[in-house]
DNA sequence: TTCTTATTTAAGCAAATGCTTAAATAAGTT
DNA sequence: AACTTATTTAAGCATTTGCTTAAATAAGAA
């Protein structure tokens, strides 16, 4: 975007937009980190492991594979991505390694957690 | 995935995985919403759009344009995918259309707005 | 009507995403 | 050591994403 005032109006709130602006300035780093968090659970396979990690507290690739029905590399590279974002861990047993949740980032998962357990409750009860 | 039997190991709770597996149908129409609304926000300029209209109640895509440093075009397709599934909605006013959030799906946005207002406040103050 | 302004839409394109298959590690067993 | 198993990594590829520029709508003013 090369022409910067592409704006024309009388009706714009000068102090407003300028207030906005610096506040999105100041929290920079708290938008980019939660919009990377949010884009890792925005993807539907990589939400349903935080769900089951939050259920059954650790799985391995192996058992992600075959709960969610996918190719173990598939799983592997969505583990990964977690990982490295710090919102869980590995913990090796043997050839095994078991995943969990960070509890970290926890505070900001739990409430999407509330709302699919909601929903399953409402469903089996 | 052609290979269904990718896991050979001896320890795989059988019981556990069909639970999983059947918790996974159960709610799987939840999680297909649940991640699209999280994919939305995991967009660090529709997040911030998301934040502004918090903040400010209305704003037009020309405002946002300003306060955001981006063309009006690039705005408006990100307002058209968060309109797109009822995110926000629009109110015509003479040429200019202000954009505010849904109350609908307001319960899940919150946690994240008060993730960030807490970051704003420890700067501010 | 013509002209200006606000917004949307469309086409094009570079970059990112998410899978696949095949190969590489790592640990255990024989 | 050789063999099996669990996991990761890499390369390839189709699809999606998010911008750009240019054109199309929509409403108001001259």
């Amino acid at each position: 975007m090369e022409n910067n005032q592409s704006c024309i109006r009388v009706f714009a709130d000068k102090v407003q937009i300028d207030n906005c602006r610096e506040m999105l300035q100041t929290n920079d780093k708290a938008f980019s980190q939660l919009s990377g968090l949010l884009a890792l659970a925005g993807n539907e396979v990589r939400l349903k492991i935080l769900f089951l990690l939050e259920e059954e507290k650790e799985l391995c690739p192996c058992d992600l594979s075959d709960i969610l029905g996918m190719s173990i590399p598939a799983v592997s590279q969505h583990l990964r991505k977690l990982k490295d974002k710090n919102v869980i861990e590995g913990r090796r047993e043997g050839q095994t390694i078991f995943y969990s949740l960070r509890q970290e980032q926890l505070p900001l998962l739990q409430p999407f957690f509330k709302h699919i357990i909601i929903n399953s409750k409402r469903v089996t009860i």
